[in-house]
DNA sequence: CGGATGCTTCGATGATGATCGAAGTATGAA
DNA sequence: TTCATACTTCGATCATCATCGAAGCATCCG
């Protein structure tokens, strides 16, 4: 038949456990050197160097010299919804390496996406936005409304800068926790880095997972309430779930 | 690092590329023996049997055996909406097999998506449905309306037994030619049965791409009109991409 | 009952590729 | 300059696995 895209090389590229282990800790955003990656997927320097070449050659992965470190990360968004994508499929089906974990529930509640926040409270951060018709659009298609456009800048997040940057302002993620939607694109990046700045939230050292502070926890509440059954019933007018 | 879901084991199944083949064959929706997918991925038959244990033994694909036939399909709708996942990000790296043949064009309009109508086609009809207001949601929760139950049924579908089938009625599905979603769940594979049956659409015999007849491009446009600059407006408060 | 078709299993072969030791290159520190 | 760190390249080894011939099993037909 030989239609359409090569999903084989990119199938091939993340088959192997060591890439797979590298994609995965990269999918925490941070930027990773060579010995790091190396080490998370418990092989030697010399394997993951070849590894990474063959990623970077694939346009998986990017890589950023700086002094004698090679810092490498995912190539751009897509890859890292892509992945993201892949873990919600397997995570689905059971495939599961880990024995759900000590850390399992901490990622479920909210971790690192790449650039954008994920789990439990990256649900919470699109459906509370849509609901207060911050945001509103089908499907990938999402779009700031003129309203919310007021709500945004008033976090102190410079909203003509996310549109200049090229990148979409909203786009949506699916999460493998969750099985449902959250925001990404560059309000999504610019919502983590707000949560992070304001010290509301910090990165564990070595995982994806978020951990938020007290008062942190509780100026999310504020931003971001859980849909009230007033705003629910505009979307639900017809149950489509069995 | 050792972290969520298993990626790895998805990846190798869809890295070797003759099961690839096997993959996006059975992407487009028809049943097909082991005789038929060795055909098209080029290979013998004890290999391809080799490969379909594999495959099936992974999740991805199921098995139904009829007299001394074993009819193979994609196990349910979650791998469709996962490979053709993977095709959107293949096809916007640039890694395609084909220097973009001669039935390119065919599969960019109309095409089968496992059960449901992708493509040019496939996107008119969602965003179609969604400026009507037949659906509404964001991102993939999407839900059919008051108003659009009507609409639906006077297409002659019956909506009783789509909720009562445990699936979702609607739901996205991302489009590798097109970048954008399109109607899946089982409204979706209803509307492509009710193209194929009323003889507006047909399949072409060995290829995922989808014919519409005369009187079919005509139903079809009337059914779904391009949204009019009056109901994107309703949507379009605030231009996102730059 | 043959005989034919559809598919699986077994076994051998061969190629790909993951792995790591050893050596080489580049950058920074002393 | 000398040493150390970070990484790449080379080369050899080893394991995995895709591949196919041959044989076996199941089903259908006449």
């Amino acid at each position: 038949m030989k239609e359409g895209p090569d999903i084989a090389l990119i199938g091939s590229l993340i088959g192997d456990p060591a890439r797979a282990n590298m994609l995965t800790a990269l999918t925490g955003g941070k930027a990773l050197t060579a010995t790091e990656l190396a080490g998370t997927a418990g092989i030697t320097l010399q394997t993951a160097s070849s590894h990474l070449s063959k990623l970077e050659a694939g346009g998986l992965i990017a890589q950023r010299k700086q002094g004698r470190h090679r810092y490498f990360t995912l190539a751009d968004d897509d890859v890292g919804l892509m992945i993201e994508g892949l873990m919600g499929f397997a995570a689905y089906r059971g495939f599961t390496r880990h024995r759900t974990g000590p850390k399992d529930p901490a990622l479920r509640k909210a971790r690192v996406c790449y650039n954008h926040l994920a789990g439990d409270y990256g649900v919470r951060v699109l459906d509370s936005l849509v609901a207060e018709e911050v945001i509103a659009g089908v499907g990938d298609k999402l779009q700031l409304t003129k309203s919310g456009e007021g709500k945004i800048t008033a976090l102190g997040i410079d909203l003509a800068a996310l549109v200049k940057s090229r990148r979409p302002v909203c786009r949506t993620c699916l999460d493998w926790s969750e099985r449902r939607s959250h925001l990404s694109g560059s309000l999504g990046q610019a919502l983590l880095t707000l949560f992070l700045d304001k010290g509301w939230a910090k990165r564990e050292p070595d995982s994806r997972a978020v951990r938020f502070t007290g008062t942190g926890e509780k100026e999310f509440a504020k931003l971001f309430p859980l849909p009230t059954p007033s705003t629910v019933e505009r979307f639900n007018q017809h149950t489509v779930e069995a």
